[in-house]
DNA sequence: CTGAAAGCGCTTACAG
DNA sequence: CTGAAAGCGCTTACAG
């Protein structure tokens, strides 16, 4: 660790340009923080050195005095597995990246699954080496988001916490509306003449879990459709625990005749597990699913599904975690899903 | 972006630990960077104090003086529409994240899909910002991969660069033997009886486009099976484009019995091609991809294809970044691939 | 082995 | 509006 590149050679500083510009460098770093108390024809030869010098500021050294550093993290706090399959990251983290980028903020990705990669990443954030924290973890157990609050660190999550509590009102969210989404769906099997219809659940501990649930049994209450716990089963968002689950339906309930699934990875296995029980789709069982992830699109028959606004949800973090890092209190906003129609349903 | 957040008392510095251990800023220093020149018993109780005062370094202000960011840049260059639908690049990602953490150093993600975020990377990065960069870029076209190296920047490059030069030799990478899974996988299809083998290439601009290529020829030259165009066609590694070529590849030579496909992504496009068109898989045609991606594993039936080891690529891409930073001449690195048999061939 | 001191590049009151 | 100066927290020769 110890060779420079020779090539490389020392970039210009504050110093240089103050001293092309013909001005001190208190009046450099003055234009560079806004241009307050420069007058227009230092400020023109100022922009002047600063092009001709080729001049960037060193961040380091601006961090050092002002305690920021200029940087946010992307904290995935889902045990990886499960959370880097699901193709919806993808869309989230490209579009923080993008949104930060716009702002000239870096994004740390950081994932911590284990306990042990919690605690650095933690002691990393409250160390002071980012700003804010963009955190994706939907499950309760997860005591990161409250040590980060707890620390002054500014977070905002990605997903309605579950089980928050009044301590936890420091919490930023933005999140999709699951359980309109939910209602949305039931709403169409119903319409399009299903009538036992049977849900795949996501875990009881992840919003998606609670609320698309929520939803579903609500619009079937509302459509004067009894409730049965034989139609309802849960997975854990991966698509094997979807085959297992439909599976399990079908023993219990051989007549189901549409089963709304709470994510799209899910619904493939449901799919191969009805394919597996000679069920066609959409005759025999409709299949919806939840997301439209590239999983909805890569499903034989495509599904029909509900659309989470990822590319919003992304912009919608970035701009409230910008806000409380000027100060803004905390704030949690919703936004609407779209119902997707395609073949399966 | 003026407020502090008052309840963020200012963490202990190396003067705190000092202090504290009863010894010079200096000793404290030397211990963290390696505790050469420090006493047995300064260092004990240097490390008591550590413990004590809960101290991190700071590490702008190391950064200020030594010149180095201590972090890394993660550099899409790649338009982001398709490397991000590709599930490989998640496990790639998540690999040197991992990497890198376990010797605590950040990975800034920057995606560079647009010219313009080119230069603005590029700018930020030549800044002295990051150490050096894992770059992700397929295309020859990409004059990315040059610039960081002119500016000094040691760069590690995921996948062999196409068309390479002289002037490239700096240029470090971690690639999987292409042409070597291409051609086992094309030995296989004839060992299981196929004759009329046909092929999705991807872009002649990249190196799985060529050495999969490449590979397929060898073998089938090799069998001293007859050369043959019509057999061949290429896609762009979306489903879509898998979908196109095969039904091009139906129409000129109705009678292929195999389809050699670059991605897994094309493969689940070719498999819409030939249910379209009423072909049976494998039974009429074995269909055989490349990557093991979970695309793979979605796609029905699913599918016989390449592994490529894109753990070891992530930790061998951080290995070798690792080595240049300490000084070592840039490497490459070429790792085996793998057969992997399901139900498509 | 260890301390005192200089300095990395920047920002920010403080005078003028 | 602008300059001179202090200081952010650290590393690193330099003496001892």
């Amino acid at each position: 660790m110890t060779m420079q590149n020779p090539a490389r050679r020392r970039p210009p500083t504050i110093h240089d340009v103050a001293r092309v510009a013909g001005v001190s460098r208190g009046t450099v770093s003055r234009f560079l923080n806004g241009g307050h108390h420069v007058s227009p024809a230092a400020a023109e030869s100022v922009k002047a050195a600063i092009r001709r010098t080729g001049y960037v500021v060193n961040r380091h050294a601006r961090s050092l005095i002002t305690g920021r550093s200029g940087s946010v993290a992307f904290l995935l706090t889902e045990p990886q597995e499960r959370f880097f399959e699901d193709p919806n990251f993808n869309v989230l983290l490209r579009g923080c990246t993008r949104a930060l980028a716009a702002h000239d903020i870096p994004l740390l990705l950081m994932i911590a699954g284990t306990r042990a990669e919690q605690q650095r990443n933690l002691r990393f954030i409250a160390a002071g080496h980012v700003d804010g924290v963009l955190l994706v973890s939907s499950h309760t157990g997860d005591p990161v988001a409250q040590q980060l609050t707890d620390a002054g660190i500014p977070v905002v999550a990605c997903g309605k916490p579950v089980g928050r509590d009044g301590t936890s009102a420091r919490l930023s969210y933005v999140a999709a509306d699951d359980r309109s989404g939910a209602r949305d769906m039931v709403r169409y099997l119903i319409a399009s003449g299903r009538r036992r219809i049977a849900t795949v659940a996501g875990p009881p501990d992840t919003p998606g879990g609670v609320d698309r649930l929520g939803g579903y049994r609500e619009i079937l209450a509302e459509a004067g459709l009894p409730p049965d716990e034989d139609l309802i089963a849960a997975g854990d968002y991966s698509r094997d625990s979807g085959a297992r689950a439909a599976t399990e339906l079908l023993t219990r309930r051989p007549d189901l005749d549409a089963v709304f699934v709470a994510s799209d990875l899910m619904a493939q296995g449901v799919l191969a597990a009805l394919e597996a029980a000679g069920r066609r789709v959409p005759e025999d069982v409709a299949v919806a699913g939840f997301d439209d992830s590239p999983a909805a699109l890569a499903a034989r028959p495509e599904l029909t599904t509900i659309r989470q606004p990822w590319d919003r949800i992304s912009t919608e973090m970035v701009r409230v975690l910008l806000a409380q890092l000027a100060g803004e209190p905390p704030s949690a906003v919703v936004l609407p899903t779209e119902l997707i129609r395609r073949a399966s349903a």
